[in-house]
DNA sequence: TTAGGGTTAG
C-alpha cells in the first residue's frame, strides 16, 4: 500500500503514505521495517518532502537500523538528492562501508540534475579507480554531462566503449547519444544514429528537433516534426515548445499562430511552461500586445513568464514598459536572476539613461551576480551605450577572465564612441593574448574604421580576415569596406567590392555609393551605380533625383531632365521627410 | 537512465 503511493509522485499520495504508515503502527501495532522506510523515503523524494524525508532517516538511526543496507542508503541519497540538500546526500554516500553500482549512480545523477556535471565527472573517474564497472545508467548520466560540458572526446569515448561492450543500444541509451552528439555541434552524428532506429519514441525525435534547433536549421526541425506526425506519434508538451521555437526561429508567426490554435484546442494553454514560450514567440515577432495578453492570463508566473515578458518589451521599443514589469517582480516575492537583469539592461541601454544604468549595477551587486560574465558584457555595452565610455572601459579593465564577448563589445563600444585607434589597439591586444576574432569582432572593429576614416588600416584587417584569421567575410562586411571607401572617394574601389554581393543584397550599398558619387561629383561612378540602382529597385523615387542631381552638377542638362521625365511617367513622387522625436517619459 | 523555456558582443 505504501509502495502503491510512493510510486504515485504526487505530494497528497506522500502524505497518504505516511497516513498508512501511522495506522500501521497504532491499529495493528507493527513497525515499520527497511522495505516500508524504503517506499517512504522514496514517497518523500518523489514529493520533494525535505521534513519528511529527514524524519525517516532519524526514525531509522533511532531504531538502530543505522547499519544500513546499501538500498536503504541509496534511497536515502536519492531522497536527500531529490529534496535539494547534495551535502547530505553525499555524507551519506561516505559514510556507507560498501557501495553498490545504485549508489553511485545516484549521486552522478543529483549532480547532473544541479548543473555540476564536472563533479559528476570527477565521480566517474573515482568509480573507476575502484574498479566499479558503470553501467548503462551511469553512461546515460555520463552523456547527459558530456553533452553539457561539450565534452566532445568523453562522449565518444563512452560511445566507444558501448560498441566495445556489444552493449545492444536501446531506445535511452541512443537518445543520449543523439543528445551529446547535438549540443557537441554534431548535429549529422546524431542523425545517423536517429535514423539507425525503427521504433523511434516522441522523446527521441524531440531530443533531434531540439537538436536541429540547436544547430539553427529550423528547416530541418520542422521536416522532423512533420515525419514525427506522419509517422502517428503524437506531440507532447515538449513537441509544442519546440515547434514554437521553429517558428520563431523560422520567422515564420503562422506556423506559431497554427501551434497557438492546437494549444486551445487541446485545453494546455494553462501550463505555464507552454504558456511562456508562446509569449516569448509573440514578443519575438513584436506582437507586444498578444504576448502581454498571453502574460496577463498566467495564473501562476514563473520567473521565465516576468523575464520573457521584460525581454519582449525591451527588444520592441517599449523599455519603459519593462522597467515598469522589473518594479512589479518584488512584489511576487520573486527573484530576479544573471537572465533577468541583462533583460533589463537592454531595455536600459534602449532608453540611454545613465542614473538607470548605475541603479541596475547597483542592483547586481546586492544580487552578488558582479562576477557573472554574462553581466558584465551587457554591463559594459549598457554604460557604453548611456555615453559613459569611461565606465565601460573600467569595466572591461576589471573583468579577470575576459571572453571573446568583453573584447566584441569593448571594441564595439570605442567603435559607438567613434574611438577608431583605441578599437584597432584593442583589436591588436587582443590577438596578442591569443584570443579568435569572429565575424562580430570584424564588423566592429570594420564600422570604426569606416566611421572615422581609416581606410588603409580598415582595408588590411579586411584582408586579414581570410588571409590570417578564417573568417569569411560576409554581407556585413563586405558592407563595412564598400562604406570604406566610398567615404572617402575610392569609388571605382568601392564599385568593385559590390561585385561581391548577391544582386538582392546590393541595394543599400548601391544606395550610399550614389550618395558619394554625387558628393566626389564622380559621374563615369555615379551613372553605372544609378543605372543598377534602377535596375533592382525601379520604384525608389529618390535613386531618380540622386542620378538627376549628379547629371545636372557635371552640366549634363540632358541626361538630367531625361531621367526627370522617365520619373514622372512612371509617376514616382517625391517622399516627403519627416522626423519623430520621442519625448522623455523615464528620469 | 533519455526531451523543452527567458540571455551577453554588431
Amino acid at each position: 500500500m505504501v509502495t502503491g503511493y510512493a510510486a504515485a509522485e504526487a505530494s497528497e499520495c506522500c502524505y497518504e503514505a505516511f497516513e498508512v504508515v501511522k495506522l500501521m503502527q497504532n491499529e495493528d501495532g507493527l513497525d515499520p521495517n527497511r522495505v516500508t522506510l524504503v517506499s517512504l523515503l522514496q514517497a518523500a523524494a518523489n514529493a520533494g518532502s525535505y521534513k519528511e524525508g529527514r524524519a525517516v532517516h532519524g526514525y531509522a538511526v533511532r531504531r538502530g537500523i543505522d547499519s544500513f543496507d546499501e538500498i536503504l542508503e541509496t534511497s536515502l541519497m536519492d531522497m536527500y538528492s531529490k529534496c535539494g540538500d547534495l551535502e547530505m546526500s553525499r555524507s551519506v554516500f561516505g559514510r556507507m562501508s560498501k557501495r553498490c553500482i545504485g549508489s553511485w549512480n545516484a549521486l552522478i545523477a543529483a549532480h547532473v540534475q544541479v548543473g555540476q556535471p564536472l563533479t559528476a565527472f570527477e565521480l566517474f573517474q573515482r568509480m573507476l579507480q575502484e574498479d566499479i564497472l558503470p553501467d548503462m545508467i551511469t553512461l546515460a548520466n555520463l552523456l547527459s554531462s558530456c553533452g553539457d560540458l561539450k565534452f566532445l572526446r568523453q562522449g565518444k569515448s563512452i560511445h566507444g566503449y558501448l560498441i566495445r561492450r556489444q552493449v545492444q543500444l536501446d531506445l535511452v541509451a541512443t537518445t543520449a547519444l543523439i543528445e551529446m552528439y547535438s549540443k557537441c555541434s554534431r548535429t549529422n552524428q546524431g542523425r545517423m544514429l536517429f535514423d539507425e532506429i525503427q521504433a523511434k519514441d516522441v522523446i527521441m525525435f524531440n531530443v533531434m528537433v531540439s537538436g536541429y534547433l540547436q544547430a539553427g536549421l529550423p528547416d530541418k526541425a520542422l521536416e522532423t516534426v512533420c515525419r514525427m506526425i506522419e509517422a502517428g506519434i503524437k506531440p507532447n508538451p515538449a513537441t509544442i515548445l519546440n515547434l514554437l521555437s521553429v517558428s520563431a526561429d523560422l520567422g515564420e508567426i503562422r506556423i506559431g499562430k497554427e501551434v497557438h490554435g492546437y494549444i486551445v484546442k487541446q485545453g494546455i494553454g494553462s501550463n505555464v511552461d507552454i504558456a511562456n514560450q508562446l509569449l516569448s514567440m509573440y514578443g519575438k515577432f513584436g506582437r507586444i500586445e498578444m504576448a502581454r495578453q498571453i502574460f496577463n492570463r498566467i495564473t501562476r508566473k514563473d520567473l521565465v513568464s516576468w523575464t520573457s515578458m521584460i525581454t519582449s518589451y525591451a527588444q520592441h521599443a517599449h523599455a519603459s514598459d519593462a522597467l515598469m514589469v522589473f518594479r512589479l517582480i518584488h512584489e511576487e516575492r520573486l527573484q530576479p536572476d544573471l537572465v533577468t537583469l541583462v533583460s533589463l539592461l537592454q531595455a536600459v541601454s534602449s532608453l540611454g539613461c545613465l542614473t538607470l544604468a548605475k541603479e541596475v549595477h547597483g542592483h547586481i551587486y546586492r544580487n552578488r551576480l558582479e562576477k557573472e560574465i554574462l553581466i558584465l558584457n551587457s554591463l559594459l555595452t549598457t554604460y557604453a551605450k548611456c555615453g559613459s565610455l569611461g565606465m565601460a572601459e573600467c569595466l572591461f579593465k576589471s573583468i579577470v577572465k575576459k571572453s571573446q564577448i568583453s573584447w566584441n563589445a569593448m571594441i564595439s563600444a570605442f567603435g559607438m564612441h567613434g574611438k577608431c585607434l583605441e578599437a584597432i589597439d584593442l583589436f591588436n591586444q587582443m590577438l596578442k593574448e591569443g584570443f579568435q576574432p569572429d565575424d562580430i569582432t570584424f564588423t566592429s572593429i570594420l564600422s570604426a574604421c569606416s566611421h572615422g576614416g581609416y581606410v588603409e588600416e580598415g582595408w588590411s584587417i579586411f584582408k586579414s580576415m581570410s588571409e590570417k584569421h578564417s573568417v569569411t567575410p560576409n554581407t556585413e562586411h563586405y558592407s563595412c569596406a564598400i562604406d570604406l571607401f566610398s567615404r572617402s572617394g575610392r569609388l571605382e574601389e568601392a564599385y568593385g567590392l559590390v561585385q561581391h554581393l548577391p544582386p538582392r543584397e546590393r541595394t543599400s550599398a548601391l544606395d550610399a555609393l550614389l550618395s558619394s558619387c554625387r558628393v566626389y561629383r564622380n559621374v563615369e561612378v555615379g551613372e553605372i551605380v544609378g543605372r543598377e540602382l534602377l535596375d533592382l529597385d525601379p520604384d525608389n523615387s529618390g535613386t531618380y533625383i540622386l542620378l538627376a542631381n549628379i547629371y545636372s552638377e557635371a552640366g549634363k542638362w540632358d541626361a538630367a531632365a531625361r531621367i526627370r521625365e522617365i520619373a514622372q511617367a512612371n509617376s514616382l513622387a517625391r517622399q516627403p521627410g519627416y522626423s519623430m522625436i520621442e519625448s522623455a517619459s523615464v528620469q
